[in-house]
DNA sequence: CTGTTAGCGCCTTCAA
DNA sequence: TTGAAGGCGCTAACAG
């Protein structure tokens, strides 16, 4: 069957003894048919395993139906998610997504977002790597676009890492604790400013608590090289930049002796799949990326259908309280 | 600049003072122009920033220059490495990428493909869930079509677990190790299948040693609850069915007091982000992704351009030794 | 209610 | 070497 040419609006139209017009109505649901002839059409359609040509309807509709998404790194767990929770709203709603890996170049990236734009009806930027003005051109150019992770003259859809850190702070001060470490990971990050703005509102409504900050970096032995400093800090609740770190950090605190969360409370922040599995098992926050895709796929839904999306939705991770967070020892 | 119209050819015509069929003839670099003259049009292009309409293109040329790509579940952490793969090897030919998400359901599976097909021109078929009879319909109805993971009626691409297993037991034979457990994952799959065939290999061609199979589950908490089996078994070395069932009973190991890799030698399968960073670090295989990816899309092109591509190609996993193997204790 | 006609934007014979 | 004309498959006025 490979090779059978696929049948057109003019077979069915032939096979059921009527113009393409009446048979283009059927297909599209206008009302305006004869009941009996309507039957015979789809009849025949059935019987000739007819559905219209998307191309064609395509080109003479302006519209495919179709929506592009353009990553930094299609192997990146941060976009993965966030991919499915795109599509599966997306295909529900009955259009299909073109994807684009930009393979964190900022040239490609333009490239791909107009190249796969002409492809589709909408576009979703994701993390876009470019300049603040490259983007304010290429965002011009491909409107309809939704931002995911960035902020600029269109829609944008964020993770919210503020409020989480704040949520793990207060969650330990209910627990008792007063002194804490944060372990600093990639400093110039959007999501690390917003950790930061974590620390300062809480040190300003916490007033009887400390909060040291200690640089580290954002993987496992960072985390485990800054026991050192994280005891000499004083502190009995450590925020870390990502599960990663914390993680070497339990291990480092384990190895040496010192009870977790006895003495020291540890929370990351990810929750990548082996958070559930290390002893004790770790406090993490997680970002719904499934429901960031969701809504990300929602305001380009409603600029498609010429509604007004809010312009800047925010999606705040839920805590994730495990064992590697407690009271501290009295 | 958001509701400005494309320009079209009949714009880059007027404004060059030449037909529409010159200026098609110049944009797809047919010869037989005056050069002056393609010059000329090259610069009304590039003045009014023309570009092909590509639903156009496809509607007369018949192709689209995108493929589809179907997936069971997009957040998988198997399937993206291989979409990432093959979307940039697609992407170095030219070519798009449309995905579809199937949720792991067979008939959002068979609809994805037949109604992702017609927007483009091939298919690749992701470790279809669907059964064999469906799978030959479906296989024939959306021609050209490749096969991941899967065999049926069309050219497959397929990861090899078979001889990263044999791999790990003759590293562990190497060292000294002469009995075996094996924890059994999920018995159905084809994979599992592989596995065991290179343990019976194993058996037939290392004589002195003996492998024995103790059934376990695929997560954390079945490879620690199996540690007491493997201890019955007097086996050194252990071969687990993934990794988190290997940092399960790992971790149940460590906590008995039993020396890793001293009294017990484990390996794992998957190479996940965390694994590394056990400790000891642990042994595993780690099946490229990208490469299948890769190799997916070198046999639809194949298909795409005439050519025969290899009716079934393998893509070995690595080996990786790390700190949970080594000679067991004298 | 139904058929005829004119495009959507492009490529490609066919003449000139 | 160039232009005019006819589709690709479909939808949407416009008549009848």
């Amino acid at each position: 069957m490979a090779g059978a040419k696929q049948t057109t609006i003019t077979d069915v139209a032939a096979h059921a003894g009527v113009s393409l017009a009446t048979v283009s109505r059927v297909m599209n649901g206008n009302a305006t048919v004869d009941p009996a002839l309507a039957e015979r059409v789809r009849a025949s359609a059935a019987q000739l395993g007819y559905s219209a040509n998307p191309l064609a309807r395509s080109l003479v509709l302006g519209r495919t139906q179709t929506i592009s998404v353009v990553v930094p790194d299609l192997a990146n767990p941060t976009f993965q998610g966030m991919l499915r929770g795109l599509s599966r709203a997306a295909v529900a709603d009955g259009y299909h997504v073109l994807i684009a890996d930009s393979d964190e170049n900022v040239d490609e990236e333009r490239l791909l977002a107009l190249e796969s734009r002409r492809r589709s009806d909408g576009l979703i930027l994701c993390a876009p790597r470019m300049s603040d003005d490259q983007l304010a051109d290429v965002v011009a150019d491909v409107a309809p676009v939704v931002l995911v992770n960035r902020t600029g003259d269109a829609p944008s859809v964020a993770a919210d890492y503020r409020t989480p850190l704040r949520a793990i702070i207060d969650h330990l001060y209910a627990q008792g604790h007063r002194r804490f470490a944060y372990l600093a990971g990639a400093a110039r990050s959007a999501s690390s400013g917003q950790r930061l703005s974590a620390l300062e509102d809480a040190r300003r409504e916490l007033a009887d608590c400390e909060i040291a900050e200690i640089p580290a970096g954002v993987d496992f032995a960072s985390g485990a090289g800054a026991l050192d400093d994280v005891l000499a800090s004083g502190a009995t609740g450590v925020l870390a930049f990502n599960d990663l770190s914390a993680m070497g950090l339990l291990s480092a605190a384990t190895e040496r002796g010192i009870p977790v969360p006895g003495r020291l409370s540890i929370a990351g922040f990810d929750d990548i799949p082996f958070a559930r599995y290390t002893s004790p098992a770790l406090t993490t926050a997680a970002v719904p990326m499934g429901e960031l895709g969701a809504r990300a796929w929602s305001a380009l839904h409603d600029l498609l259908t010429g509604r007004t999306p809010e312009p800047a939705v925010t999606v705040s991770p839920d805590v994730i309280v495990r064992g590697s967070t407690g009271a501290p020892a009295a």
